[in-house]
DNA sequence: ATGTGC
């Protein structure tokens, strides 16, 4: 470990202040000995940074997949103040409200064994890839319904069925969206992307509950074993980016405007009751809501095809949980003892609310809130459940998935995406994308072990083990 | 992550 950094247990560390110049609160992460083999040092760095932003409370926060990021570490969560505290778009990322749902469907797994044809169809209806383009009649007012009311806009406008929303994260829209806020570039963008999967480690995975690990929560959830299900990872494409690009530019200004000194000009922020602040808020809301519609829009797509390819209605594809992995709220958690209101940024890193919380839907109101932590291609995916450990601990906070050891172009020069994809057909998993590249870059290698990040957060009690799923297909960017 | 790299 890092000269400096103390082990506080088995799982957790601190960064005590004073680690860089100027921090305000100590840095603590979750890891086990395999995962501190790959820690970066410029990741630790990165969380002790975040640690002297104006208005920070308890501490700067990451998860066992912890890795580099723009300013913020991937895996980072941070917590401010409302009126002392800043946002920082470093804080949720490129790809505002990348995130991940979960479909459960009646099949099992011999409906699906050798089913090259779903996953074609599955290819055929969700437009997939760097440069993808929607299905969809998309036009200014559309992006606009998808920018203000997210999920909801969707089903309201047939893709979905109502009782999705509640199966989402703020049931799928957060009210803060601002439209004017989003500048003319990033809605260009948009326009031509709603309803599309995107590339990088986006997917959409067919899976079979492999591993039950807590009955009664796999139970309420509506999860089963040998189940087959389907997986959806994705975010707000090339809008969101946008969105922070022109955002990071503004509050770079605002950094000098309001005399906020940073250790790394990638921190730049605001207060976020400035106007710059609220802007930001406000666009980065709009991005995530879009992303919500995206991802309500492919599930209604996905619905299509096990309809005409099994003839199962809608009704009897639930959504369990659909849940952000990069994303800024405001929300009330017990700080000192005391309940306040506050700004939680989560970079890589999942919302995870226990039993008990307002905010989750009130037939899970005793389990706790699911939790949804993809695998890389080819790898199991989990669910999990959020506990009061997350409460008193993270913010409510968990990890978000595995988090890269190798960059795109390391994976694309040392692994072929050909032997790749047999490798997988080996193992029963079929692939369908666009190119090889596609394949070479998301390398089941080019991950931390899931299985590893998630059995950290599990043993550290800030979320819990419900489920293992296996991928039987996956179509992906 | 991203109309992929000032």
């Amino acid at each position: 470990m890092l000269a400096g950094v103390v082990q506080k247990g088995e799982l957790e560390w601190e960064v005590p202040i004073g680690f860089v110049p100027g921090m305000r609160v100590p840095g603590k992460f979750y890891l086990s000995a395999r995962l501190e083999e790959i820690l970066e040092e410029g990741a630790v760095r990165q969380l002790a940074n975040v640690a002297t932003l104006p208005g920070i409370l308890c501490c700067s926060l990451a998860m066992p997949d912890i890795h580099w990021g723009y300013g913020f570490p991937i895996g980072g969560v941070a917590a401010f103040d409302l009126t002392e505290g800043v946002i920082s778009p470093g804080g949720v990322g490129f790809d505002i409200n990348c995130g991940v749902r979960l479909l459960a469907t009646p099949l099992g797994q011999r409906d699906v064994a050798g089913r090259r044809d779903l996953i074609d169809a599955m290819y055929q209806a969700v437009p997939t890839g760097v440069g993808a383009k929607s299905s969809l009649r998309m036009d200014a007012k559309t992006l606009d319904g998808m920018m203000m009311k997210g999920a909801r806009y969707a089903v309201e406008a047939g893709y979905g069925l109502p009782g999705d929303l509640v199966r989402c994260e703020e049931n799928g829209f957060m009210k803060a969206a601002d439209v004017k806020a989003v500048s003319g570039k990033a809605r260009q963008r948009g326009v031509p992307q709603g309803g599309t999967l995107g590339s990088g480690n986006h997917f959409l995975e067919i899976q079979v509950v492999r591993e039950i690990y807590d009955p009664e929560a796999a139970k309420a959830f509506g999860l089963a074993e040998g189940q087959v299900c389907c997986m959806i990872h994705c975010g707000s494409r090339g809008l969101g980016h946008q969105v922070c690009t022109d955002h990071i530019k503004i509050l770079e200004e605002s950094t000098r405007k309001y005399h906020i000194r940073l250790p790394d000009r990638q921190l730049a922020c605001a207060p976020i009751g400035s106007p710059e602040g609220t802007a930001y808020f406000g666009a980065m809301a709009a991005s995530a809501n879009y992303a919500w519609a995206n991802r309500q829009v492919i599930t209604h797509a996905a619905r299509n095809v096990f309809k005409k390819l099994f003839r199962i209605p809608h009704e009897e594809i639930p959504l369990i949980y659909d849940v952000a992995h990069n994303v800024a709220k405001i929300e009330e958690h017990t700080v000192d003892k005391k309940k306040r209101m506050v700004c939680v940024h989560r970079k890589g890193a999942t919302r995870a609310f226990g039993p008990g919380c307002p905010d989750i839907p009130a037939d899970l109101s005793s389990i706790g809130q699911p939790v949804i932590i993809p695998g890389s291609m080819g790898t199991p995916s989990f669910v999990l459940k959020g506990t009061r450990g997350a409460m008193e601990k993270t913010f409510g906070s968990t990890c978000h998935g595995a988090g890269r050891v190798m960059s795109r172009s390391q994976a694309k020069k040392k692994i072929s995406g050909k032997e790749i994809a047999e490798s997988l057909a080996r193992q029963g998993i079929y692939v369908r994308a666009p190119n090889e590249a596609a394949i070479s870059d998301e390398a089941p290698d080019v991950y931390k072990p899931s299985s590893e990040v998630v059995r950290v957060v599990h043993e550290a009690g800030i979320s819990r083990l419900v489920a293992r799923l296996d991928p039987v297909g996956v179509i992906k960017g």
